[in-house]
DNA sequence: TATGAATGAGACTTCATTCAT
DNA sequence: TATGAATGAAGTCTCATTCAT
């Protein structure tokens, strides 16, 4: 028997919304630094679009740049991690392991607004090298090591032939890159070059497989 | 008759200092905004370091805007046109004009001061819609399209499986531009996943014509 | 008859507590406002540090003003009115009278957390014009008053000699006044000119007697 | 013969303000933060007060702090050295020495606009310790050093009777520097115990001399 | 009565732009 | 043409004060 006493108090408004501020703001954030960059956008602009004023902006964080340090830092590599955390024990092909792995990619990671951490780093990391170093480990190395475990893996099996696999990793990544890139960009005065991200995806793990193929005509 | 008069006067030092002066505020101003994106520059900056004061950065530019857009416009495509024009002439196979393609781009563009552009394009293109046309008209669709005639070309002519061009496209150019993204980053806290250009563009020849090529499968 | 309810309740803890809030941030402000200064304390340290939160502090005082007037109201002359109550009818010497003065100025006044005003009021009080006379009435003008009223006695009874008695009383007001300054500042950058207050006390008494002794060449 | 090629060109008015603007600043502030403190001075007013706008403040001072520091320096110790340079070769009497230290101290120093720094030193001193050392290098050990050396001139000559000479220096100075502190209160709400400074000093000469004449009666 | 989250006016400081020389 | 002193709008951040709970 549920009784209502055993209920959880709802907590009171203003509670709740102290909770949530800090989340709202950090959204805020993320949405005018990607649109904008640092420099450009106005404290008062994420105060205003996450609901509250200027000062009270400055109750949660202490300055400008811590806030633009806990939107990175909240936000690299959040989805990925779970992303790529089963890959590592998968069990079929090699090749659908790397098709797994752009799948994922794209919708963990590419398709998210976490994606808008892209140009923001590829900017701003000059001048916060701190927060370069974590993404580094968080979302660079993870991801390369992965591709190179995934590459190994099929060399070895057969499945591939011996590419350059140092080189190679960055050639699969770039295209995932860049996608996010484009996809930052103004659609009028600068159409990404394709409307069709999973378009694109699908053509990528086409042509990476074909690319990785053995040589078949070499007896 | 006095035809000394006629005959061009060699121009004075302090003349082709003059002459000069938009040229060597353009390079310091692309250095730093390179270096350290719009916001972040400080217009005394690039006067000081093109040897100048600040008043006279605004003889020659009315704003720090419209220096921007000099600095883009002069830029832009500059070194990317000779590097494509007699490409479209080509007569050697398909897979070698690749080759060429991706050759030229490196030692036309992307090891070439014009290359900080790309980060500057990515970045502030959304606030300057006019340069981000400029970008597309002379930069991008020039590119896009000489890759499509190649790709159709290969394909016509049977040394290319068939691939969907328009998806494709962007897959080569996509490693072009990450290469100089990566170069732009600080090497000690985010360091590029390759450190030879040139591996890295002889690998994606390699892959991207293997992955081009035929299904040996069917005679 | 239930007579209990007549008899009056000890206060419960709480009660005690919040009638004792007002003068535990009365203490809590002297300190600080000594120590900073009007403009550099924040209200959110003397609610602090005398236990209780920001909003707290308002309820007692309608503002930081508010504040500080009560603070300089409670503690101007809190001493000194008894330490010079019951001089005036003194009837010992001059001499030791004002020994006695000085003495008790020191033990009442010079060494209690209220000196710490006098550093306050030189600074702040240009600012606060109504306190300005509070101190004025409560201290400058009673100390001054029974000084001279000394003086007067000791000439009247020729144990002094004649001297400008407008002028000497701020002579022997200015080293108590310089005394508790001195103690407020920090000792390792602004050591005062003495340690011993006590000693210079005692020499102040001292010079000032034989200053104001009849000169012995008139018989 | 003055030939007007001679004479140097008068300095363009626009340099000739470049080179007064530090000092008139550092007039205008020395008088605010004597006036209001250091918090309640706003960095416009000093501007407004110097006939400049608040951006050009910080071409020369690249803080409200370095601001102050430079105010202090520029300040401290400015007329008294000066003032008490010659004093150490002094022939005449002791009592004729002390009579000059207090003239001199008056007329260099006490009546002058540096006076102001007093109350400043006395309230401020303790957020800028770097100061507070200036000042009793420049202004406080000198002064007591040369005290010093007048009163143990005094003693050794046999015009002072034997004091503790360490507790005399600071009751010389105590009237001098509430003098000064004297002189900043309103005199409306808060007048000064006298109003002749002069007269004040005459009487300090005199009692101060005649408590350190020798015992006569004391055969 | 007590709390502490929220506010917003106001301070310091920067820097693109102007203009007298 | 070139300079660089001067400007002032705009941005970040602080903190006294308010008010819902």
């Amino acid at each position: 028997m549920n009784t209502l006493q055993d209920l959880p108090c709802p907590p009171s408004r203003r509670t709740r919304r102290k909770q949530a501020r800090p989340g709202e703001l950090l959204d805020a954030a993320l949405a005018l630094f990607v649109e904008k960059g640092f420099a450009a956008t106005r404290v008062e602009e994420v105060a205003t679009r996450a609901g509250v004023s200027k000062g009270t902006l400055f109750l949660y964080f202490p300055s400008k740049q811590a806030l633009f340090k806990a939107v990175v830092r909240e936000n690299v590599g959040r989805h990925l991690d779970q992303a790529l955390a089963d890959l590592a024990s998968y069990t079929g092909s090699s090749a659908d392991l790397l098709r797994e792995f752009l799948r994922r990619w794209w919708t963990h990671y590419g398709n998210t607004p976490a994606a808008g951490l892209c140009k923001l780093i590829v900017v701003e990391v000059a001048h916060f090298p701190e927060l370069a170093r974590d993404y580094q480990e968080q979302v660079v190395l993870p991801s390369h090591e992965l591709l190179r475990r995934v590459l190994e893996r099929g060399i070895a099996s057969g499945e591939f032939r011996r590419v350059d696999v140092a080189q190679t990793v960055p050639l699969i990544i770039a295209p995932l890159l860049q996608l996010v890139l484009w996809r930052q960009w103004p659609t009028d005065c600068m159409p990404a070059p394709t409307s069709d991200p999973q378009a694109l995806l699908a053509q990528h793990a086409d042509l990476l497989l074909h690319g990785l193929r053995p040589d078949t005509a070499t007896p």
